[in-house]
Order: C-alpha cells, then structure tokens, then sequence
DNA sequence: CTCGCGTCCTGTAGCGGTATAGACGGCCGT
DNA sequence: ACGGCCGTCTATACCGCTACAGGACGCGAG
C-alpha cells in the first residue's frame, strides 16, 4: 500500500520545511502567495485534501464539532416533531460556526461509550436522565456544557422553558372554564404506568416535574384533586391504553391535561373510538404547540413553547462557553428561561351540564 | 492551573509504566486484576476520566464517530419525518457499536468544512447534491462511505429504494381509473419553481429524477402529457402557491401525483380552500407513506418506502465497509434496493364524469 | 537442569499535526 | 553606514496515546 500522503510528503516534494506546508493551510498570511500557491497545487496533484483533522485536534485542542446527549432512545427522540425541531434550530444555528453536531447514545455499544470516548469541544446535555453515565462522564472531563430542559445547575449555562407557569395557566383555563373533574396524562419510558397515585409520582425529566407542578398549583388552588395516568412514551398502542384508563371509566373526567401534544393526540383518537365528543364532552390541553396541534380537529388547544428559539440559545450559549474555556476566562454561566403561553384553540370549553348527578 | 492528568501522571503515581496504565484502560487481560483496580482507582482519585479521544484518534487510527452529509438546509431536513425517521433508525443502529453520528453541514462556516475538517471513521451521503464540495471532500479522504438515495456508484455501497417501481404503479392506478388529465407535483430547493416544461426538467435528487421517470413510464403508455409544477420544498406558504398553480386553473387535473407525502398535504389544503372534494374531483398520490398519510382525511393514497429499513440497512453496510476497511480487506461495494408498494387508501376514485365536454 | 512457553510489565518509536522561538535578508529612517 | 523591523521560512519540541518488540520471571515438561 503507498505510503500515506502528509504534510512531510507535500514538503520533500516542494523542497519547504513541513511547517511552512502545515502554514499554507492554516495560516494563509505567513507564507507569500506564490510559494502558497505552489504548495496547495503539489499538494492537489498528490491528492491532500487537508491537516488529518485527529493529528489537528491532538495539537490544537480542538475538534469542530459538539456533542449532544438525549433521552436513551434515539430512535424515539426521532419521531417526536418537538425534538426534532429543536434540533434542526441547533444544527441550522451551528452550521455557520463550522461545528459539527454529534448525536451521543447516553447508552454504552460494544464496551464504549461515546459521550466518554468521542473528542468533542462540548455538548449539549438535553432532557436525559440526570444520572445517567454519560453525562456524568461529560462532566468530569470538564467540557463546556449546555444544559436544555433540565433540572438548573451553577455550573453550567441552562436553557430551559416556562413549564411551570404554561402548565398553570392550561390548568387555570380549565378550572375557569368550569372543570371540577380532571385526567392528567403524562409519559415517559421508565417508572410506574398507568393509573398512579398523585402523591408519589416519580417523575423523569425536569419538564415532567414542572408541568406537573403547574398543573397542580392551579388545580390544588381550586381544590380540585386529579386522576393521573402515566403513559410509555414509545409504544403508540400502549399509550393509547393509557389515555384509555383515562376515558373508559365510569366517572371519566370532563377534562385532559396532557404532558405534550403527541400525546394529546392519543387521547383525541381514544375519545373517537369511544364516541365521546370533543370538546363538548371532553376538553383536551396539550403542551408544546407541536405542528400537530393545528392539524388535529377540532385544533388542540395547548401551551406554546418556541422549541427553535431553545436550540438558538442553546447553541449560542455552548459557543460562548468553547470560546471562554480556549481564551481561559472563566465562563460566566447563563441562565435562560423563555417564555410560555396558553393558545386557546377549540379543543377545550365548558363541561357538559350534569344532568342527573346527585349530590 | 493545574497540570493536566495524563496516562503519564497516573503511572507515575502507581509507579508503573505510562503503557500499563494505557493498557488498564484499553486491553484489561493484559494485566494482573490487582494492579489494574490500583491503577483504576488512583486514575478516578486524580479526576481521570479516561484515555483522551483526540489522542487516541491519532494513534489508533479510529474516531469512534461516524458522519452523515445531509441536504444544505439541516434545519429543514430535520422538520421532515421521513428523513427524520431515517435518521432515528441509522443513530438505533449504531448505537450498539458505539459509534456516534455526526451531522455534516454540506455547507462551509467560518472558514471550515466539516466534512473536511472534522475526524470520523466514515460517513453516509444522504439525498445530497452530487456536486457539492462536502461530498467530494469525504471522497477524496477515502472515507468508508454509504450512500443512501444517490445515485449509486461503484466505488462505496449504495441504499435506495425502487422510486421508479413505486411511482410507475402510483401513476398507472390513476390511469387504471380513468384520469387522462394528470398534474405532477415535483418539489426541490433550488432551480426553476413553477409550471415547468415536462421535456426539461432538471431535477436535483436521484429520488426525484427516478420518480419522474416511473410516472412518466405508465403516463407515456398510455399517451398521456402531465402538467407538471415545481415548488419549493422550504417555506410552506410558497409550497401551497405551487399547488394552488395547478388546481386554480382552467383545464384543472383531475389527479395529481406528488412528489412526496409533505407535499400531498398541501395539495389537500389547497384543496379544501378551493371547495374541491377529494376524491370525487380531485384524486391525489403521495409518496413514502408518510405518518402523516393516514392522518389526513380522506387518507392518503400514497407508495410506502420502508425508511427504517433503509436507515438499518445503510447502517450495517457502513460498519461493515469501516471494518473491512480496517482489516485491509479490499471492500466489496453492497448495491441495496428496497422495494416500495402502492397503497390505495381514500383519496383517488375515478375521475368526474365529464358532461359537457365536446370531443 | 534446562528449555520452552505463558504471564505481566516496560521502553521506544511513532501517529500527523501545531506552537514557538529564531534565522535570515531586505528595506526603512537617520 | 547602521540598528531595527517586517516578511518569510525553518528547527525543535511537544500534544497524549498506542503498537510493537522485547525482558523478567515462574512453571511444567523433557
């Protein structure tokens, strides 16, 4: 096999010094414009695309591109528009910077795990387990992190959403509208499904937590005391099983709080199947504003979160902190918290009169 | 500040060799258990988290990260459920190898091409622009390379599906019902948008080219001369404008094939805007049996294309080419093609019956 | 007793770049 | 004529790790 082509190779043939062949690369300006020239088109015809980009980040320090550690599947993290969406606006802001975005299984493959084992200039930690390996390991090798929908730290900059105070005012909008008889929905992969206690749900991610806590700062205001239901994320069919303990039961509640508008989604089609009319039977919220949202009908009336604008920020605020970890200033830590707000649509309004209710 | 910890600072601590310490982390059967959990354990006392990726890069020859170059607009790619759902299955795949994904902007930022710049073991080539500098970068690398939805090469594995297959029976089961007056619905980010001469169309996706063809197979056949339109396939209110070009005109079709399911749904809402019942006016096809295609009311008839085995496919090839690669084994390209199905589903029915039609 | 072999550990030589300091000639101002 | 400075190019020392070729030692077989 020939010898692999380096920069030593390109300098024996133009008969420079191997640092002036690296300088015609990467420091245009140290070099005159002819001798440049003269490397760069030897270096063409031996066919040198460019410095080895591993050599380039040993020396340098640096690799181009950042990570970003999501929930454990990443197979379901793909299907969900929300997820995407942000990630399309992290990418989308990141292009012109030059970096390159590198999805990490937070899981080990093959007794590796990447957010151990890849080089990177930093990461995203987003929505995942707070206690799992990978970002523990992300952490202890110091990188500049970002965290988004997460549970705040000091030490790293935060993005994160209103949740709590979107959850409140979709509860709140419930409450006024006359509900006394509310289902909470929520979901995740692990933990207890089905019908669960209000008191000791243990909830997965940070978001979860603080939509619940909304929900029932509204609720418990009103006096009002919920049927929760815990739904599996992944399995379309069985969370339709979850939203259907929900609605197939005798004293089946007048309105649904759900955890995001996907899920939303399943509690539409269950209602269908069960021939319950929305909203004049049953309201439903739901979370996100996804694009689905407005193709649903009736249009889903939910908490609008601007899932772009978190990506921007996010990749705004990794960047600051690579830029102050290579200049050694010591990063000052962002906290950024965007905004909620309920759109009422036309999947929610008065709960039906009871008619032959005694009491 | 501190001095960095090394493998160095380690050995020197244990009082062993720095390669024993490497050998702890990287090869444990080549040391006693005991030594090993000392090393192990003053390693964790001194905050080392593991070898340095962009070290061992270099000296191994290995990243541990794969890449995947995707059309020039992440941000777009990533609000699009088929390539997303593509993604989702390739990242499902390759997490048990622990290779991570990185995503490649075709375009430069800042001075720097990651497809150039950045380290990976090998990458995918996704329904890209054959001629784009990302591409020819990764080639001349000699990257182990997949391409998926290109036009196939011999030089690296290729993944496609039968687009021209699946769109000659989309186009022949509107011909089987009748329609003889067809809109095409291409859709593409740059080149000319529009009512579009069918003779000289320059289509830029190997995709979008075979299922023109396969269209123009069962049109030709049966003699007939679709009208065809192409619009932006970016900004949804210019997307509508293209469809709206087709049924907002005098000699309207009676059907129209589109280039994918996205686009089907904007045919659908243009539609509805324009009171024209589907299918008793107006039949329309898809393509990729989108989640989205049942959703819609009537549901779609469109041609499924499996994504995620597309997804699981390129994966394995790409593992497989990187390992061979690493073997020395001269690589011997695979050449996949999926099979893609027609799905009638609501929306197409016989064409109106013409009743004052002179002939 | 010696040879051969396996286990466990070490030393050296890279992997392919970049940082940094300095060599060298020419041009400037004085 | 001379010191200083700028524009170019070079020499050397790493960056942190792994491959590879041994060396030392213990043990069973001949």
């Amino acid at each position: 096999m020939a010898q692999r082509v380096t920069l030593q190779t390109i300098a024996d043939h133009v008969g420079v010094s191997r640092m002036t062949v690296s300088n015609a690369f990467s420091k245009p300006d140290q070099l005159s414009a002819g001798l440049r020239r003269r490397i760069l088109a030897t270096a063409d015809r031996l066919g040198y695309v460019g410095p080895d980009p591993a050599a380039r980040a040993l020396a340098k320090g640096t690799t181009g591109a950042v990570g970003i550690v999501l929930t454990s599947s990443l197979g379901y993290a793909f299907t969900d528009l929300v997820a995407t969406r942000f990630l399309g606006a992290i990418a989308e802001e990141l292009t012109p910077t030059g970096l390159a975005l590198t999805l990490l299984p937070s899981t080990e493959g093959g007794g590796v795990s990447p957010a151990r084992d890849v080089a990177m200039d930093g990461a995203f930690v987003y929505s995942c387990d707070p206690t799992s390996a990978a970002l523990d390991y992300l952490v202890r090798r110091r990188l500049p992190l970002v965290h988004v929908d997460q549970q705040p730290t000091d030490s790293a900059s935060c993005v994160n959403v209103d949740d709590r105070g979107g959850a409140r005012s979709a509860a709140r909008h419930l409450v006024d509208l006359g509900h006394r008889h509310i289902g909470l929905l929520m979901s995740g992969l692990h933990g207890p499904h089905g019908l669960i206690d209000p008191a000791d749900i243990t909830i997965d991610g940070h978001a979860a937590k603080e939509r619940l806590l909304g929900w029932r700062d509204a609720l418990d205001a009103a006096g009002i005391d919920p049927i929760v239901v815990r739904q599996p994320a992944t399995d379309l069919d069985q969370a339709r099983a979850g939203a259907r303990l929900l609605l197939d039961r005798p004293d089946r509640p007048t309105a649904v709080l759900c955890f995001s508008d996907a899920i939303a989604e399943t509690v539409f089609e269950v209602a269908e199947d069960l021939h319950i009319r929305v909203p004049a039977e049953l309201s439903i919220v739901g979370f996100d504003d996804n694009p689905i949202a407005t193709r649903l009908r009736p249009m889903l009336t939910t908490v609008r979160q601007d899932v772009e604008a978190k990506g921007r920020a996010a990749a705004a605020a990794l960047t600051a902190a690579i830029a102050d970890a290579r200049s050694g200033i010591p990063h000052l830590p962002r906290r950024i918290v965007f905004p909620t707000e309920l759109v009422v649509r036309e999947s929610t309004a008065p709960p039906p009169a009871r008619l032959s209710v005694t009491e």
